[in-house]
DNA sequence: AGAGCTTTGTGAAAACGTGCACAAAGTGCA
DNA sequence: TGCACTTTGTGCACGTTTTCACAAAGCTCT
């Protein structure tokens, strides 16, 4: 039984969850908390606490029955399992709108996932200092991941420019890709893709307007009725 | 004979496929491409051909048996049926960072949802001009909403001040809502939250390079030497 | 008009994800 | 020690999503 713990694949829908709970928990041992039940951390997260238990059983079993788990040592786990107990430095190609945004974006490098550099293919930004990091160009993407030993890469070009950046990022060694341009792109076997499409996400609350609109129009009743309170679910802007 | 085609309810999963469909078919449709199997389609979006077509069958019988779907008219229903015949002007709460840079980015007016208000709590921030758009006190959000008829509210505020800034929108008669704030935000029921969060996200990527780093370092059955710890495996202290 | 080819639309099976419900395992108190 | 109480971990049933596989429908050519 005491073999091996994390050979164990978890799905994909738990990975997605991890980092959400990971944040609250770190919230609550900020404030003190020591010990939170699935109860309280499914409050938390808006989710059904068998899920929680659930979720939290693939990294082992590290609850106590008749108490609950300990926070801290929770919060270690799942660093562990996500692989935080590292930083990842990312790289950034395209140092536009987004590039730069993300760049000066706190949430990034205060998570663990610090700028390690920023590139973009136009001279004119070459070498103007973007979030703390001086833009190189694009050519130079090989010689920053390998010396820096990258793996994780960031697209924030256009979406003409993002199979081009992809296919740098892949020759260059980068086997990570969160993906800002709106388009599908296309890599090798082995290197993984996350996209991240505002227009997308837009596009969907959209629908569910258009909806409620549509059922507002077919059944002239009024308002729907005030529920209970709910939360938002997490999106996930995955293609299955 | 096809009646009603739209009151039946689509599944979220293919609701979230639609609008990569949408973005693939238009760019086609631009490159002067008329015609589309379900197979030519499934490529693009990098999804089985089978899915494609039963996404598509929920929009009604649209295709051509023996040869495909018509790019032009498909573009039409899938905008039908996400509501994307007209624009939806969004609000975007908090001019930080990156509220500033969602209201300068093009990917978002440049689809359908144009900004329609931008507010901050600072009333340094007020009056300041960003992507075109005046900063206005969050004190007039129900005002923006009410006079301009806006339906979807962008959170972009600090994780402390997301879920202030959801109520605000709340009530200020907002119904969807895309948070970018790295937390959960709890909405009465009857308002759509769709959740951004950069950090989860290379979060998830980081899942996959560690598991990846791992499967290596089983796979060369080698004990790790005294070097550096870096991308490799975590030690697998203390097991369940 | 019929044969041969292509591609849709959809039943049915398989895979995956969620939530209920409860035994097992712990705590605390008398 | 034994009893009451709490909360985990998980088997199971259910719902959703994906994939397969094929009849039905259309096209083209003769």
């Amino acid at each position: 039984m005491a073999g091996q713990r994390s050979r164990r694949r978890i799905p994909e829908a738990t990975v997605a969850r991890l980092p959400v709970y990971l944040q609250l928990l770190t919230a609550q041992f900020d404030d003190g908390v020591t010990n939170m039940s699935s109860e309280e951390l499914a409050e938390l997260a808006g989710v059904n606490a068998a899920k929680v238990r659930k979720d939290l059983s693939y990294l082992g079993s590290y609850g106590t029955r008749g108490v609950g788990y300990e926070v801290e040592f929770l919060v270690f786990q799942i660093k562990r399992e996500l692989g935080l107990t590292h930083d990842w430095p990312v790289v950034i190609v395209g140092a536009g709108n987004l590039g730069q945004a993300l760049a000066g974006y706190g949430g990034f490098t205060g998570r663990g996932f610090p700028v390690g550099g920023i590139v973009d293919i136009d001279p004119d930004k070459v070498g103007t200092i973007v979030g703390g990091a001086r833009v190189r160009h694009v050519d130079a993407l090989e010689q920053i991941v390998r010396s820096n030993d990258l793996s994780i890469g960031v697209i924030a070009t256009p979406a003409g420019a993002a199979q081009a950046a992809a296919e740098s990022l892949v020759a260059a060694g980068i086997t990570s890709i969160l993906n800002f341009a709106p388009n599908v792109i296309t890599v090798p076997y082995g290197v993984s893709v996350r996209k991240v499409d505002l227009a997308v996400e837009l596009q969907i609350l959209s629908y569910h307007e258009q909806r409620r609109a549509n059922i507002r129009q077919a059944s002239l009743q009024s308002v729907p009725g005030p529920g209970r309170p709910r939360q938002g679910a997490p999106a996930q802007s995955r293609l299955g």
